[in-house]
DNA sequence: CTGAAAGCGCTTACAG
DNA sequence: CTGAAAGCGCTTACAG
């Protein structure tokens, strides 16, 4: 193991030369260029790391990052996964360890959010759901002196911690126009809840951008987000006797639950609509005889983002909010 | 921030004492029952934790556990979220924090297991698959004194690290025999590979004890354990002409792409065979309009068991591997 | 301009 | 039986 010292000795000087060397931070001290050399020169032979705990232990910190994640996207879309593969690698990148929690409820996230975390963590980031009383804590939490950076899906105009998410209308904006580009007139879509209107104001942009009215009756109510919840919205879709060349799902698995249903009436092939989803989940990927066009969920960006804009709050630095892009993936199930 | 010193401080003893109370390990010392007491109240009010960066320090530790993730499961599976979530908590209960590394080929595997490790974390996890030059590589860091433990799908004759994972031949086993019970004669099998015959033996097994002959013409090779295999592996045992009441897919994704195909061909409902999945994944659980009868992939728990392995290593106990037992789960896809 | 000392929070071996 | 000192690996303020 190498250390300050075992540097120190190999060269005949003091531990403290060496820590001023390496770190550059030579103050009033003075070196000579020949013992400079020898102290870069040996630690690059020793590969020689800083014991992280020892610097964190020093500098007040605790070399630890909270990863609360109240999980997101449909089951099986792999949002999550793409989330904390990438916090982690730019974890690594920081020298941070991550402290991962998840959460099922609310409640658990808020009662995880109490003072021993403070003496946990340098900093939160907290993904998935945002939520009043949550955010409530979080500023408590904040106003305590601990960083705080969001990556929830929420209402962009709210602004309280700085925030990393998907552009959602973008998302529904990019797949609406590619479908209205490849010539669909009637584009239904499954619209999941009130509370969550940015996908559809995406739809409903993209028509009128592209000179074409929206039909509401096209537009049907989704439980969720989950294959039997697209299944149940193409069932009342169907049922209505609206005429559709087109389906916007809020979801992969909402497209192919859709799909599912029209398989199963034994829908002519031909008479298949067009149909995009979101997240570009391996459902969409793999899915079979058709995989499916669908835009991109950027968690791995917002991950990224979100722990970057973390280390600049460590220097007090100032960050801003970000609505990342979402890229169009183009299936065979919309190729015309 | 509390600290023994603090504690020291408000009851006017030095941070030693407190120490060896709070750590109950007075050595020759003695102490007052009054002052005891004193210190241990003052403790519990502050909530006392000591600082866990120091305790590694002291103790020559990192701190930190290694987990190297190679992913396993069909895409979408949710099976390596399974595995972290509950490597999370197990480590968040040892006081432990983790070095998550993702691996997409063996031989970034290999290069990250260098001689930086040993000075990074504690202990390894390897999860996913195992390989005989990875495993090489581990051997060796094992000996220069780094614990390691597996939980891979592998051979359970191959003895070369302490491994868990869920016992891949009982899962077709339980989906088989449920299947028989349930009253299929004919059952097809998907089968991926050669090198993983687990799965298949005990669909085999199960024929067995069962008194059944197994019908090798019922059994298909698929290209992996996707839905589009799935999908082209039911298109063979169609085009074979074999009948058959039933199907033992070696994943849900592969008995979903096997669904999908008999909705495309309009396969008469009352003719559909019973299906089974492997690993319990939403798409089982979610996929319309019938949900899939699997069986656990036990991720969870292998996790746990990982991470408690570990800690025995630390203290130099003995370990032992172990093939956790998965569970039937029913569904509307087998029900008569 | 140089070097030794203090200190982050903890534990334990070792003098008195 | 008691208490102060050493030390894990690091950095920096502060005497000479």
């Amino acid at each position: 193991m190498s250390s300050l010292k075992s540097i120190a000795a190999d060269i005949g000087v003091s531990h403290v030369l060496v820590s001023r060397v390496l770190n550059n931070r030579m103050g009033t001290t003075r070196v000579s260029e020949k013992t400079r050399e020898a102290i870069l020169r040996r630690a690059q032979e020793l590969d020689y790391q800083p014991n992280p705990l020892a610097l964190a232990l020093k500098q007040g910190r605790r070399g630890v990052i909270g990863l609360f994640v109240h999980g997101v996207g449909a089951p099986g879309s792999d949002l999550n996964v793409d989330f904390i593969l990438s916090a982690t690698q730019k974890a690594s990148d920081m020298r941070m360890n991550l402290w991962l929690q998840f959460f099922e409820h609310d409640d658990e996230f808020i009662s995880a959010c109490n003072s021993k975390l403070l003496r946990k963590i340098d900093g939160l980031i907290v993904a998935g759901i945002s939520h009043p009383q949550l955010t409530k804590k979080l500023n408590e939490m904040e106003s305590q002196g601990l960083p705080v950076v969001s990556a929830c899906h929420k209402d962009p105009e709210v602004r309280d911690f700085v925030n990393f998410q998907v552009d959602a209308t973008a998302q529904c904006y990019l797949t609406t126009a590619h479908l209205i580009e490849i010539g669909c007139r009637r584009i239904a879509h499954f619209n999941v809840g009130a509370s969550w209107p940015f996908r559809q104001q995406g739809y409903e942009k993209a028509h009128l951008e592209m000179g074409l009215l929206v039909d509401k009756r096209l537009i049907f109510p989704s439980k969720n987000y989950n294959a039997k919840a697209g299944y149940e919205s193409m069932a009342l879709l169907v049922e209505s006797g609206e005429t559709f060349d087109g389906l916007v799902a809020q979801s992969d698995a909402q497209a192919v639950g859709a799909l599912h249903y029209l398989l199963e009436r034994g829908w002519p092939r031909e008479r298949w609509p067009k149909i995009t989803g979101v997240d570009n989940s391996p459902i969409a990927q793999f899915y079979s005889p058709v995989p499916l066009t669908s835009v991109t969920a950027e968690m791995a960006t917002c991950a990224r983002l979100a722990l970057g804009a973390l280390e600049q709050k460590f220097k007090r630095e100032p960050v801003e909010s970000h609505l990342v892009p979402p890229q169009l993936v183009i299936r065979q199930s919309t190729v015309p």
